[in-house]
DNA sequence: CTATACTATGTAAGCGCTTTCAGAAAACGC
DNA sequence: GCGTTTTCTGAAAGCGCTTACATAGTATAG
């Protein structure tokens, strides 16, 4: 059925080209000169023998593995696209393959052996988003100095690990302040991520100092746990109201979580933004096309991506990593915090017409 | 710097539990019994060692690479992610790793050898995205019956290499039966996707006989192209509409061209379902945000990411894969086809209010 | 023209495993 | 109890490369 036809080796090559394997690998290398007319005989052998190398080979021999490893909890999310875009584009232009591995599967309890997915004995270097592995593994791989890159979280302060991460305090901040100095909101709802999400606890700080910058005083009862995704933020809102809190704005942790919101608002009859303003966090593609269109702020993703192939390839080449990159980050005016009502986004982007 | 330090080999662990490396590797693979109480020893070598076996060294001395090669010509898109999850995690469930390469990127003019990111060197098998390599490069993998699945696309007709993809045809000829049917609409406007695009040929089919099954005759000037992006979707309606063509609907050949045609309609005064339905097809994330929301097809990208892995991997362990897996689609009812005209699916996906 | 220094190539030693083969020990049959 | 089968284990041969190291052959210097 499928007989796997012997592949041509580095010694049918060597044979045709009427020289040793030692001097096919130069070719291919290109480790050490060669004669030209010698090079293009081997180039021609390889041709026409349709001749590629065994990666295990190549590794074992060479103890470079030329791959990198991402390890995330599961992949979905409209974070995840974008993210591998920049790893994938970014890995490639630094020669290396791409292993990917999702962590959030039940463990096949039958494994024999603690097969591990990803790690040294099959990359040269792991990208780590959070909440992948756990503490003990990281310093597993901390502790014999395993390239590692964390991304959308720092490292555990006892290891030092570089982290490829996002400016979400100033982000946050930058939003908040513009519901506030823009729109004259002063009772503004926080809605928080899941619990002990590190992007979530820095917008909640940003949060916090855009509300002292203006001098308004933190009202405990507005902040509230959103989880990050629509149904939770509707609950979240509906109690809000039920217990008659009164605001005039919701920063949703993010726009799964605004999404949600302005739902739950339209629903109990308010009217988004007039009555409250809604905005979010990352920008999602969904920001633009929810009524009214979410204000939002923009979270460099595949640039997070790329970054952390950056770092990570100069740890497996031995050089210094930056312990820690935060992306810049920028807000997106749309319609739900007040500002237009009609939709520029929209008409801006159809040049063409 | 990273002075990678020397890792455990299989020797250090035979030393260490007192046997030869041939029962540890017993031990580990499972192949072949051994005494409990060497078992437990060597285990508990591999433990103590934090041992994990070179995948490299393993691969070479088995000639398995236990390793699925997917190759796309670019990530992102709203179809990636659920499609990469359902092959990460049924990859996974089979015990193989998961390569991943886009090809889209400019190659690497400096190249020094034919490298081949990925193929028979480094995987057991491939799973290959619509445009992603060439017919030559096919014909090269089928020459000598390397294990192959295509996702999207149905192989050349002179290859016969298994393909899984969906069912377009009657996707198609359902929604557009139900536009006929149950909104009475006889102008339908269809706009293709891009030029050879498969999906959007059968989708074209499907189109034409709910036309023919419903004794409607077909009418070519209906037929636009929307090139399956919003942008020549607007453009499109414009064209038809300053043509003065008439339509009472349109299906979108996708929903990133339905939602286009949304904005285009409602731009020119037309009224979003009333004067002119609109459905699309794919069922992505954006189509119940819209407004109205988008009445589509929904399609099980993450089933065929699932099936392809399994079809691949029953090439891999040589028995016979089916040579055409189509995946059922079915029609997800919203309000731009006229149906309703409240949020059903909002308020019905929020069990918990 | 000889002594020295490069250059291009070949030789061969591994890289860390799997797997065949054979042998030793234990279990079995009668 | 002795021959036969069955189990378990070890020795050793590769898997297909890279990479010292050695060696011819050729260029350079004096």
């Amino acid at each position: 059925m499928y007989p796997k036809k012997q592949q041509p080796t580095i010694s049918d090559v060597a044979q045709k080209a009427g020289v040793s394997i030692a001097t096919v690998s130069r070719v291919i290398n290109e480790t050490t000169p060669v004669t030209p007319e010698t090079m293009q005989r081997v180039r021609d052998a390889i041709k026409e023998l349709a001749y590629i190398p065994r990666a295990a080979a190549r590794i074992l021999a060479s103890n470079r593995t030329e791959t990198l490893g991402l390890l995330l909890p599961e992949i979905g999310g409209a974070f995840f696209s974008p993210l591998l875009r920049g790893i994938e584009a970014e890995a490639q232009m630094a020669g290396f393959d791409l292993l990917i591995h999702a962590t959030s599967h039940i463990p096949h309890a039958s494994t024999p052996v603690a097969h591990r997915p990803l790690g040294e004995h099959n990359t040269d270097g792991l990208l780590v988003f959070t909440q992948s592995i756990d503490e003990k593994e990281m310093s597993r791989l901390s502790a014999f100095n395993f390239p590692t890159v964390l991304l959308y979280q720092t490292s555990p302060s006892s290891l030092n690990i570089p982290s490829v991460t996002i400016e979400n305090k100033s982000g946050a901040k930058m939003i908040v302040e513009h519901l506030i100095q823009i729109h004259g909101r002063r009772r503004i709802v926080f809605l928080r991520g899941p619990e002990g999400n590190e992007d979530s606890e820095w917008r909640e700080r940003g949060y916090h100092e855009a509300l002292y910058a203006n001098r308004i005083p933190f009202n405990p009862s507005l902040v509230a746990k959103g989880g990050f995704n629509e149904e939770e933020a509707q609950i979240a809102v509906q109690k809000l109201l039920i217990e008659g809190v009164e605001f005039d704005a919701v920063f949703g942790g993010d726009d799964d979580t605004a999404s949600g919101v302005i739902s739950a608002l339209i629903h109990a009859g308010k009217r988004v933004p007039q009555d409250v303003a809604v905005v979010g966090f990352d920008d999602l593609p969904i920001a633009r096309y929810l009524r009214p269109a979410l204000t939002t702020v923009r979270a460099p993703i595949e640039q997070v991506g790329r970054e952390g192939v950056r770092q990570l390839v100069r740890l497996i080449r031995g050089q210094q990593a930056e312990t820690l990159v935060l992306l810049q980050t920028e807000i997106v005016i749309r319609e739900s915090c007040g500002c237009s009502t009609v939709q520029p986004q929209r008409l801006i982007q159809n040049k063409s017409l």
